[in-house]
DNA sequence: AAATCGTGGGT
DNA sequence: TACCCAAGATT
């Protein structure tokens, strides 16, 4: 039986005076005079975007943009400064599939984005719903995003109780239903600017939504209970020991990470392994330890991190260890975030040894 | 296909 | 505090 509900005249209005706007974005008037993103841009935000808030992304979109005006500069770039520059944003994954795709793009595509879902999603790091996301954005083409915006503004339509992620077959299916017959982007982001700013995931603001009349899960009154989702299990707590090395010049040793698993290809003070019991002190190299009294508490995608951190100096070490970051070259935002806690315990200590030292 | 992969802000 | 959540992709 077809479905005859359809929101996207009122989504597409509402757009049209209440766009947000950022810096990837072209708003609504200028896009419907023919004007379109850049699509380096839109490719970079969305990726950016992953997993990833609005707020937590503008100054990285910005350095980047900033450092690497178009893709065959970023393609241009060192795997190092590229991990830099991403230091904080988490999903480290995604920095690295942004270089194997900017290059793949410079090299083969002359630079430019293949412009439909199925030949985006061959690209590293661009899945269904980056796919779709550019598609629609940067070309206005036809294409259906289902990001969490769209899967929880569906679900509250349409009342659907299923919980997610076992629901999201439905959800995409609705979501295109809803599909109007033009401006494809400018849907695609105002599904999405309605699930950020009205139909968010608590403190509703249904009195503002212009589909509120259409909205089955407010007639019964269920809205902000849905979507349903499957309960998450506990996260377990892992502990460790980072090692922090320091040369009497002030120097520092740091190590890269292999670039699969979990901080993969980021710099990072020598660790033990974090296991699910206190780790036993197995220290890099010989040295005169000392245990800091701080603790790093740090919480990932699924599991709590205590790490202990322990501080020595050394004139050497060998090479498979890491490798010394000169004093004026050390840059702890280069970190993840959790190293960066590791080395504001750190420093305090080195700053309180060395300071009688120089009155 | 269930698990893995970061971080910071909101409640 | 502890949990939820964010413009998901990869294996």
């Amino acid at each position: 039986m077809p479905n005859k509900v359809n929101i996207s005249t009122e989504l597409l209005t509402w757009y049209d005076a209440h766009a947000r706007e950022m810096p990837w974005r072209v708003p609504p008037q200028a896009r419907l005079r023919g004007e379109l993103p850049d699509p380096y841009h839109v490719w970079l935000s969305e990726v950016m975007l992953q997993q990833t808030t609005v707020a937590a992304v503008g100054k990285y979109f910005h350095d980047f943009t900033t450092r690497w005006p178009r893709i065959q500069d970023l393609a241009a770039a060192q795997d190092a400064d590229v991990m830099a520059a991403w230091a904080g944003l988490g999903y480290y994954a995604r920095a690295r599939n942004l270089l194997k795709c900017a290059r793949f793009v410079t090299s083969n595509l002359n630079g430019a984005f293949p412009k439909t879902e199925r030949e985006l999603m061959k690209l590293p790091g661009i899945g269904p719903y980056t796919a779709a996301a550019i598609t629609a954005i940067a070309f206005d083409g036809r294409a259906s995003v289902l990001d969490g915006n769209v899967e929880r503004v569906m679900a509250r339509i349409f009342a659907i109780e299923n919980p997610l992620p076992g629901a999201k077959e439905e959800l995409r299916a609705l979501a295109l239903s809803q599909m109007p017959n033009s401006r494809y982007g400018d849907y695609a982001q105002a599904v999405m600017d309605l699930g950020a700013t009205i139909c968010t995931p608590r403190r509703l603001q249904c009195a503002q939504c212009p589909i509120r009349p259409k909205c089955r899960a407010h007639a019964q009154g269920i809205a902000p209970d849905l979507p349903n989702k499957t309960p998450k299990p506990k996260k377990p707590t892992r502990h460790g020991i980072a090692y922090v090395i320091r040369r009497d010049d002030g120097a520092l040793l740091l190590t890269r990470r292999p670039d699969r698993g979990l901080l993969g290809g980021m710099l990072c003070w020598p660790c033990t392994d974090w296991g699910d019991v206190d780790a036993a002190h197995r220290p890099p190299i010989s040295a005169d330890w000392q245990a800091l009294n701080a603790e790093v508490r740090h919480t990932f995608t699924h599991f709590h991190l205590h790490l202990k951190v322990m501080l020595a100096n050394a004139e050497t070490a060998p090479s498979d260890l890491g490798q010394f970051v000169t004093l004026r070259e050390f840059n702890p935002d280069a970190l993840p975030s959790v190293m960066q806690k590791v080395w504001n315990i750190a420093k305090h200590q080195i700053g309180a040894h060395n300071s009688p030292k120089e009155t």
